[in-house]
DNA sequence: TTTATAAACGTAAATTTAACGTTTATAAAT
DNA sequence: ATTTATAAACGTTAAATTTACGTTTATAAA
C-alpha cells in the first residue's frame, strides 16, 4: 500500500540524443471520478448520485463520488472500488469515459481525473450506504452546481451513455432482470432525452431477438397491464460484442 | 515548471465521516503516448510513426512516441508537444483514447498514460525530426514488438478511427489540400481495412457535400487521370460537429 | 354495459442500401 | 490512324429499412 515515490530521481533532468531535453515525470495525483447512472421506474426519471464532500478542497460542495488511485490499484479497480463503497454493488456495468487533465482544474494540488461512468439498478443498491455518505440522487435537469468539471464529465458521461445506446444493449443495465416494455421505452426516452416514437422503439428493440417475453404482467401502471420481458442472456453476449446500430427517433 | 509535491502532507491518513479510511493521493508518474497515423497516398497505406526508446526502462526497444506530463501542461498539450517535437506539425487532429493504468504495466515505476491519436499529412511533416529521433513509419501489418501495452494503444487508436470516420469527416486530415476520390477511397479501404465498393462509396462521400470538384487532374496513376477535389470549408465545419452516419460496405 | 386508457399491434409510402453493369477519357501499342 | 488497355466516372434496380402514422385489445372503474 505504501509506494513512496523518489523525487531526487524523479525530478532530475536526463540527458536525451534528440534536441529537446528529457524530463522525467514529476509525480502528479491521479483520482477517479464515478459518473454513476440509475433509472427510477417510478419517477421515469435518469438520475445520477451525487455526495457533499467532507474534506477540502471544496468541502461542502456536491460532488461526484471518486477517490485518489491507490498505487495498487488500476483507475478502473478505484472506479469500482468507490462505486462499492457508495453503493454496495460489485460488477456491474463501468466504463470509462475521459481523462480531465487541465493544470488548473483543482485548486491545490496538480490533480488530473480519469472520469469513468456506471449504469446500476435502482432497486438493488445499499441505500444506507448512500445515506452514510450524505450521497443523493438527483435528476439530470436538476443537478445542483458541482466541482470544478464535474458538471461536463456528467455532460460527457450523458453523452457516451446515448452513443452506446444505440450500438450496444446497455441500456438493461439500468432496468431490474424482469422489466417491462413500457419501462424500457421510457428510459431510453431519458437517455436520449426526447420523445421517441412508441411504435417504432418497440419494434427495433424486439428485432433484435434481445427480449423474451414472459406471460406475467405488471400491472401498477395500467388496467391492461404490461406483460414482463427479461433477456436472452446468449443473444445479450452476442450483442454486446457485435453490437447493432439502432437510432431512436 | 517546478512544483515539488509534499509528500507529508500527502500520504497522511485523513479523517472522513464514512466508514473507509480516507487516503490522499499518492503521486503517480503521468504519461502521454501518441498514436500518430499518416497515409502514404503512393504506397496507399496507412502508417503508424514508432520510435526507438533511447533511454530506460525498455532502450532500444520500438515503442509509440510519448512524454511524461509536465507541471505546467495539460495531457492534449503534452501529446501536441511531443507531436510537434516528433514532426514539426502543430494543430492537427488530436484526439484522446483511452487512460491506461494497470498497476504492472511499467516494471520501474507507477506510470499511467493516457493515450492520443493524431492524424496528419505525410507531405507536410518535417522528415528531419522524424530522422533525428530514430522514428519510423510502419504499415499497420508490419508493427514491430512494442514496449508494455502500445500495441493494443494502436488497435483502440485504429477503432476509435473506423468509428469516428464514420461519423465525421475526420479522414480528410489524412490528406492534402487537394486530392483525389480514388486517392480518398484507398484511404477509407485502408482505415477500415477492407474492401469498400467504390460506386457506393463515391455516392455516399458525394453525398455528404463535403466535396468540391476542380477542374484539374491527377494523371499519376491513370491514363485518364482523377479529378482533384477540395473539400467545403463551412460544410466541414457544420458536418464535424452535426456529424453522419456513414456505413461502408 | 359503458367508458377511459395504457398497452399492443399494424400498414403503407418514402427513403436508403447493396449489389451490380456501363460508359468515358487517355496514353501506349499496333 | 486505329486499336487496346485500364483507371475513373457514372448509372440502375431490387431489397431492405425507416418513418409516420392509424387501429385494436385488455382491463378496472364508472
Amino acid at each position: 500500500m505504501n509506494n513512496p515515490v523518489n523525487l531526487d530521481s524523479n525530478q532530475k533532468l536526463m540527458s536525451d540524443q534528440s534536441s529537446t531535453a528529457y524530463i522525467k515525470g514529476q509525480p502528479i495525483l491521479v483520482a477517479v471520478d464515478n459518473v454513476i447512472f440509475g433509472f427510477d421506474s417510478e419517477e421515469e426519471k435518469l438520475k445520477v448520485l451525487l455526495f457533499k464532500r467532507k474534506v477540502e478542497p471544496f468541502a461542502g460542495q456536491w460532488s461526484l463520488v471518486g477517490s485518489f488511485v491507490q498505487p495498487n490499484e488500476s483507475a478502473v479497480v478505484a472506479a469500482s472500488r468507490i462505486l462499492t463503497e457508495f453503493t454496495g454493488l460489485e460488477s456491474v456495468f463501468l466504463e470509462q469515459l475521459h481523462c480531465y487533465s487541465s493544470v488548473d482544474r483543482d485548486p491545490g494540488d496538480r490533480v488530473i481525473s480519469i472520469a469513468y461512468y456506471s449504469l446500476i439498478q435502482l432497486q438493488s443498491y445499499r441505500k444506507e450506504l448512500v445515506e452514510r455518505h450524505e450521497a443523493a440522487w438527483f435528476e439530470l435537469h436538476d443537478i445542483p452546481d458541482l466541482v470544478v468539471d464535474h458538471a461536463q464529465m456528467i455532460t460527457d458521461a450523458l453523452a457516451k451513455l446515448q452513443d452506446n445506446a444505440r450500438r450496444r444493449p446497455v441500456g438493461f443495465n439500468l432496468l431490474p432482470p424482469k422489466f417491462t416494455l413500457p419501462q424500457l421505452f421510457k428510459l431510453y426516452q431519458e437517455i436520449y432525452q426526447k420523445e421517441i416514437d412508441d411504435r417504432n422503439f418497440r419494434k427495433k428493440i424486439l428485432a433484435t431477438g434481445l427480449l423474451e417475453k414472459l406471460d406475467t404482467k405488471d400491472k401498477t401502471t395500467s388496467k391492461k397491464g404490461a406483460f414482463h420481458y427479461q433477456f436472452n442472456k446468449s443473444k445479450y453476449h452476442q450483442l454486446e460484442t457485435d453490437g447493432y446500430d439502432i437510432l431512436f427517433h
